[in-house]
DNA sequence: GAGCTAATTGAAAATCATTCTCATTTGATA
DNA sequence: TATCAAATGAGAATGATTTTCAATTAGCTC
């Protein structure tokens, strides 16, 4: 089975998943269809549930098994709430952090890396080595702000 | 039940519980006593067992509550691991971020916030108003690199 | 120091999140 | 179109977190 919602995005994920080897299943297109349609991040269970809209029964362990491997593949991003809770959003750049709308979830990139630019000197005295980092700024869009 | 484990950071947790009118049980100064001490980020479990050495039989919902009343309090940070998983550390300051050593997961403290010097006109351009924010880095300690 | 009271706790159940298992299905290739 | 490894669905299993409520306790007052 294999629907009809092809747009750019879906296309770059069915171009990663064939330079891996793996296949471009309804789900997992489904996958991206609507984390991208959607616009802001979405928790697993919101993910399945749309899922499900498109293509009827769907294993809710797909949909974690899916958001694994993309991440992985760079294709979503796992993103930390303050109370906890993780979303999903598109995430067609590698190094990208985001800012979060703490009202609708909304998910706005920044591609300058804050931390990239910082000075590590005061780290490395320590004898740390830096490998990784995370960041994430939360706030509130312009449409939330003016809701309010 | 009250027992002896008097250190400046027990002091510290009085103090703040005292001033919101909360209880000083000897559970949540165990808690405090077994961050502080560690040194690193401990998981949920690691804290109740530890608390449990201490105290013998503890709830782990107790443990939960104080974990989550410390961190409004500011006592204690939680962090984000890149599994997903959860670690919490002792803090005693407001602002501060941490790095994680990613093999032994111990808490190294970095005063100076990469994202307060960082130029947020791109960002505010679009309308979105930063609130707060969430840094730390992954690295490896010096004790670790030597060991490995 | 004993008594009072609201806050806190422990234990178990309930809930929610995540992973695993395995029989069945499907996408990619020939 | 036949083949086969990869992927899926359903539900069980596991793990994490929250809730509930009767019993306990810290912090007051006297």
């Amino acid at each position: 089975m294999m629907k009809d919602f092809e747009c750019t995005q879906e296309s770059y994920a069915r171009e990663v998943l064939r330079e891996k080897g793996l296949k471009s299943t309804a789900q997992r297109l489904a996958v991206v269809h609507v984390l991208h349609t959607s616009g802001k991040s979405l928790s697993i269970g919101e993910i399945h549930d749309r899922v499900k809209d498109m293509l009827g029964a769907t294993g809710l362990a797909t949909i974690y098994r899916t958001l694994e491997m993309f991440e992985e593949l760079g294709i979503v991003k796992r993103l930390h709430f303050p109370d906890g809770r993780h979303g999903y959003a598109f995430s067609q750049g590698e190094h990208v952090h985001h800012m979060v709308c703490v009202d609708c979830r909304e998910v706005f990139d920044f591609p300058e890396c804050p931390v990239e630019s910082f000075d590590y000197a005061s780290i490395e005295k320590q004898g740390f080595r830096v490998k990784d980092h995370f960041v994430q700024l939360f706030g509130q869009c312009v449409k939330c702000a003016e809701a309010a």
